[in-house]
RNA sequence: GGUCCGGUGGCAGAGUGGCUAUGUAGCGGACUGCAAAUCCGCGUACGGGGGUUCGAUUCCCUCCCGGACCUCCA
């Protein structure tokens, strides 16, 4: 077995994957809040956690990987209020489409799927524990975690707490013991979503959602905590107090991941500049599969700059890649070595596609095993699921037969050696978005 | 202001104390009636300046530039 290294984000190292439990991999991943469609950015979280699960899953016999809906959140109460609708149909259908989005990109689905609203009581628990213990106090309504109370608050980001106040460009609540103290329990006004508890009627604040989810369901301790790396702070910062301090027993998660943020055509992405694209904006003009392989050509902890151009390329990398498939018989075989070593090292996709690339130019050669091979490797990255009929040239259609119809009056004209018309014909079928390509066997088209 | 990441060939993007990925674009060639696809060849990149070393893109220092985070955010 090859040995598996993951950077840890709190040890700020590359570090031995070392399980709790070998037989038994647990992974938490802090899923979307459901007030609108997926973006892209959100996608490469959830395709690091796709590509660390899928290799997880090859290298141990049982992982279970959780990733939670937050379906109580202010922002979605606030779109609810612009939407004029319910906050229950604005989350179900987000939550839906969320789904959509994800499947279409060929990611896994977690093993369990936990929505926040239905783990109040558990939050409610973990509340009633850290103000029992000393951890949190209640002010003005709230329920409020004291992080004077958590000696190691700040481990995982690298603060300590007095920074934080240095640089607080949000005024501090006057009812704060510590301008670093965060909202565990906040009371509800009538219109506002709220459940009865010991302070009143209220809602969860955002962080303690996640604590009572991963106790729940995967204990006090488990393998790996991930997210994108804005997530780092605070959020996974009071996850891991709140966790730690309710359950001093257990290590809360052992692995932190966190990947980079990306770019789009070298800016940030934000609605302002007009370059904020979702899942779905982009399936209107490439496959799911370029998306995909666009991003995961750079490493999940640097920083990826999506453009227009990525996309194109990603494509036509992955044309090359069906070609090698389709160009004979492609034996099952075990996923390639190349590909796995370079996935145990920290989940090295660029180095794992560069090995993909390796396998198709000596599958083009002939070698059928190495197509065999680009297929079990590319599986890993969850690319190369479709058929290379149906990538060529997308679901048949009665276009079809009107296209095979033009082919064959080309081919009687180059027989009569009437260029001239087997060109116009050509052309015409461009003019289509027909791509032809003559082999010795005949003539083979597919979609531009 | 504080903390932390980066700067690699036209572009994308790995990696390494010496053998300098990979892709794409470009150029030349083979194949083809012409294309498309495929194949062959070419272009020797690591922000600036110091230092350590027999040797640095890789280690150290410094400067410049970019980015992230500092309680909305994947």
């Amino acid at each position: 077995m090859s040995h598996f290294s993951l950077h840890d984000s709190q040890r700020r190292a590359t570090v031995p994957f070392v399980p709790l439990d070998p037989e038994h991999i647990k992974i938490y991943y802090c899923g979307p809040t459901v007030y609108d469609l997926a973006h892209i950015g959100n996608l490469r979280a959830m395709l690091t956690a796709d590509v660390l699960v899928r290799t997880l899953r090859h290298l141990y016999p049982r992982v279970t990987f959780v990733r939670n809906i937050t379906d109580v959140d202010d922002k979605i109460t606030a779109r609810a209020r612009d939407n004029n609708e319910d906050i229950a149909t604005l989350t179900e259908r987000t939550t839906h489409e969320f789904h959509a989005d994800l499947a279409a990109m060929n990611v896994i689905p977690p093993d369990i799927e936990p929505r926040a609203t239905h783990n109040i009581d558990e939050m409610q628990h973990l509340i009633a524990r850290l103000v029992a213990q000393g951890h949190a106090y209640e002010a003005d309504g709230h329920v409020l975690f004291s992080v004077e109370s958590f000696p190691s608050y700040g481990a995982l980001s690298g603060r300590n707490p007095e920074e934080l106040v240095a640089g607080a460009r949000v005024e501090v609540a006057t009812y704060k013991k510590h301008p670093g103290d965060f909202v565990l329990w906040k009371p509800s006004s009538e219109d506002q979503p709220g459940w009865d508890s010991p302070w009143g009627r209220g809602r969860p604040g955002w962080h303690i959602e996640c604590s009572a989810m991963s106790h729940r369901y995967l204990g006090e301790s488990f393998d790996i905590h991930g997210g994108g790396s804005d997530l780092m702070f605070p959020h996974h910062e009071n996850e891991r107090a709140q966790s730690m301090c309710c359950f001093p027993g257990g290590k809360f998660a052992n692995y932190w991941v966190h990947n980079a943020m990306l770019l789009v055509e070298g800016e940030k992405m934000s609605k302002s500049l007009g370059n904020f694209f979702t899942i779905r904006d982009v399936l209107k003009q490439a496959p799911a599969e370029a998306l995909r392989l666009l991003l995961l050509s750079a490493h999940y902890r640097s920083t990826l700059n999506y453009t227009q151009a990525g996309l194109l390329e990603a494509r036509k990398t992955l044309d090359r890649f069906y070609r090698a498939l389709a160009a004979g018989p492609v034996p099952r075989t075990e996923a390639p070595e190349g590909v796995l070593k370079a996935l145990s090292d920290d989940l090295n996709t660029p180095a794992a596609i560069a090995e993909l690339h390796a396998l198709a130019s000596k599958a083009l050669a002939g070698d059928r095993t190495a197509a065999g091979a680009l297929k079990a490797g590319a599986d890993m990255l969850g690319l190369l699921s479709e058929d290379p009929e149906k990538w060529f040239r997308g679901e048949s259609s009665d276009e079809d037969t009107e296209i095979q119809a033009l082919i064959t009056l080309r081919l009687e004209a180059k027989k009569q050696r009437d260029f001239a018309k087997a060109d116009a014909l050509r052309e015409q079928l461009q003019g289509m978005g027909i791509i032809l390509e003559d082999t010795r066997d005949g003539t083979e088209w597919r979609r531009a």
